[in-house]
DNA sequence: CTTCACTTGGCACCGGGTGCCGAATCCGTT
DNA sequence: AACGGATTCGGCACCCGGTGCCAAGTGAAG
């Protein structure tokens, strides 16, 4: 993080937004596996190369706002109450982690019906959710002081983002009401143990 | 399926048994990474094409239990009596899913380390936990009069993978007890929402 | 022997991803 | 104005996973 406000040497000729724009139009537009790298870097005036500069992997591009939910999670967490019980703090957290601004959402939804959709980026998943899991496992591992490692700690993360990506599912599908909604109702289910009259069928 | 007993034509010139057995030894010996699928090939006798034939991919030479589990899975949980309760039939079928022969084991054991702890494989989960958690989903959908892609039936069939799987990673590090045992214990804090009195500290 | 069914090897090819190096551009210093 | 360090760039060669294609090997059935 070297905060240098005045930069040196030759001016970058794009930008980690701007490739990711451009990446989420094209896939969109022609499906994942039929955008090479190359076209997406064409379309930016950069080499294919640079792309991989700025992104790792093809797959990559587009999880950038995940990665910084995560970070924000993990610091909502760090300063929940003693007294907030552990479940209901983290379903707090998360719901308040998935305030969208308005003018995002479209690109929100693009991005997940991608990554619900194309196998090569359901695998491209594996690392990011880990960083997810890991957020919500350490709480609960301060909570029920034993490691992060812990088999109850990582049950408890793991469970968590499991829950919320069937939340994040059903919302890209239906398009119907806020994502909020589902992520609160499927952890206060997860929360309830999945007891019979938790998940009374709503809807 | 075409059960004839009496082949035809040119003989393999290997199985995939004996590609799953090389490849986990290379795997372990050099490293995922490290070992091409022509090493591979190579040391079965057949070439780099062929290999593929058996396997579409390098890191699914690795998966074939896991999706035989899940076979075995869905068929157990198909004759569940209507009076066993929902989480607690998930738990048995799963637990009784899950025990192996003592010779197996320490295959089963090195497979899981490299499928923890090599992002590459990691990735390549995706596919084979979506087919396990769609035969709980599925189960769940039943019991609760709803389509399997509901909002709780996934949340259920994933948070019960993330559990297990939470069981899986322990036991492979620890290497000291039963799997059942993990499974099983692990599995009843999820059926209890892991709420405190659940989750206090075993071990 | 011929035909059919089936597996195999080999080749060309594509695309993702990396190492390497020299060139371009901006800044500050002399 | 000239230099040097810093930073990004483009381009190339290269590796490897994965696929399409086709010809060749091989055994059983007719």
């Amino acid at each position: 993080m070297t905060t240098d406000n005045r930069r040196r040497g030759r001016p970058p000729g794009t930008s980690r937004k701007e490739l990711q724009r451009i990446a989420l139009r094209l896939f969109t537009e022609r499906g994942f596996e039929a955008t090479t790298v190359e076209d997406i870097a064409d379309e930016a005036g950069v080499s294919k190369r640079t792309f991989f500069r700025y992104f790792n992997s093809k797959a990559n591009v587009l999880w950038s706002d995940f990665d910084a939910e995560v970070a924000e999670i993990r610091a909502a967490l760090a300063e929940v109450p003693q007294e907030e019980p552990m479940m209901a703090a983290i379903r707090r957290v998360v719901v308040s982690a998935n305030h969208y601004a308005a003018e995002d959402v479209a690109d929100l939804r693009a991005r997940m019906n991608l990554i619900g959709s194309v196998p090569a980026l359901q695998a491209s998943a594996a690392v990011h959710y880990d960083a997810w899991e890991r957020a919500v496992s350490e709480f609960a591992a301060r909570r029920l002081g034993q490691p992060s490692t812990s088999l109850f700690a990582m049950a408890i993360g793991r469970a968590t983002l499991a829950t919320c990506r069937a939340a994040y599912d059903r919302w890209s599908a239906l398009a119907d009401s806020d994502l909020t909604k589902y992520l609160d109702v499927a952890l206060l289910a997860l929360a309830s143990g999945f007891a019979p009259d938790a998940v009374a069928a709503e809807h």
